[in-house]
DNA sequence: ATATAGAACGAACGATCGTGCTATTTATGC
DNA sequence: GCATAAATAGCACGATCGTTCGTTCTATAT
């Protein structure tokens, strides 16, 4: 019993309060986030969920990185475990629907990304990191595909994953406005046609 | 001078309080603008500003109305100059993509999507009913372009639509973190492949 | 069991939030 | 110019914000 209390309870209570963090966060995003409501949802005083994170800044910058591991681990690593080229490719964006359909009420990392593109500080330099380093998985799985001849040659990986991810906007905007069912149907569509012209 | 100074001057004020606010939404969205902020900007006192809206809610409507109608100006009725297919469909997307260009660094519109999407309320519902009036314009231009034969007969309007509208998200998204020159030649370069597999 | 360190609480701070209410200023119609 | 109405300012309210500080409780190590 006597084990791992002392490290551990600081860091479970942690793993607690972002839990709650980011489920709040989803709803009203990063900046809608506040320590009183926080705590209240957790069930502990604000001063303690406050000692956790030593500013709103840094819990902030906590919970937007939960959205990072929890996106990779549900989209990113079960599709490594696919082989590499287009199965790879298509079993990220499977995965990745599946996660736009949990997250059609809202995106912690896409929210995000709205209110600090225009800003500067720690937390847009975090966001476009977690973006840009999205991006950087997509075109590694896109220049795989070329590699292993399941994509044109002359494919254009930017410009795929630009597309790609065009159109998992699409999906979530549409999603969150009109329901994911149709927004479904229109993204399922668009990629058929997006992979047909790609294929070789 | 005595013809429209009672009721122009509290228009007037009015338009001014909202160019101000639109400026202050387009950086901290509509959730994140307040009245004390906004009458700082202005010049004016809280009360008095807030007594040409009521509520904070109201105002927020009122912002969210002026980047309808600022879209309205800028993308749509330009547009409507020129003849109906696909020159008026490109003409959208032309226009589109310098409203884009000049809101980089922050879109009300847009960041009201993010903001308002999982909640209910008055401005949900405003926020819905702008997306939609826009998607149903974007798809009038369509089924003309359709109809005159400059696209492809068995064309899904929805489809297409949609499809314009994400790379415009893409666009928007890119843009925000990465810069708006490469991803303005990506978008470019996504439309013309767009254009080439819908157009007869 | 007791000394010690860590975690959480409770209260308070200055600031700002949205929103009333009452004065005061400003512009209007005759 | 004067009466009147509209527009704005001023002030205060309760609430909540992030943050700090000292205390209390709890769990650890000896």
């Amino acid at each position: 019993m006597t084990i791992a209390t002392h490290p551990g309870k600081r860091a479970a209570t942690r793993d607690t309060i972002l839990d709650h963090a980011y489920a709040l966060a989803r709803r009203d995003g990063l900046e809608g986030l506040s320590i009183g409501n926080l705590a209240g949802d957790v069930g502990m005083s604000k001063s303690g969920v406050f000692a956790h994170f030593g500013s709103r800044e840094d819990l902030q910058l906590a919970v937007l990185d939960t959205g990072r591991q929890r996106f990779v681990t549900q989209v990113l690593l079960p599709a490594l475990k696919q082989p590499r080229g287009l199965p790879r490719l298509r079993a990220i964006v499977a995965h990745w629907f599946e996660w736009s359909r949990e997250h059609q009420s809202g995106c912690v990392l896409l929210s995000a990304v709205s209110e600090y593109d225009g800003r500067d500080g720690a937390l847009h330099d975090g966001v476009v990191r977690q973006q840009a380093g999205w991006r950087d998985e997509l075109q590694k799985a896109i220049a795989q595909a070329v590699e292993l001849g399941h994509l044109r040659s002359d494919t254009d990986v930017a410009q795929l994953a630009f597309e790609i991810y065009a159109l998992m906007l699409g999906l979530h905007h549409d999603a969150g406005l009109f329901g994911f069912d149709e927004a479904g149907r229109l993204t399922r569509a668009a990629f058929e046609r997006l992979w047909r012209s790609w294929q070789t």
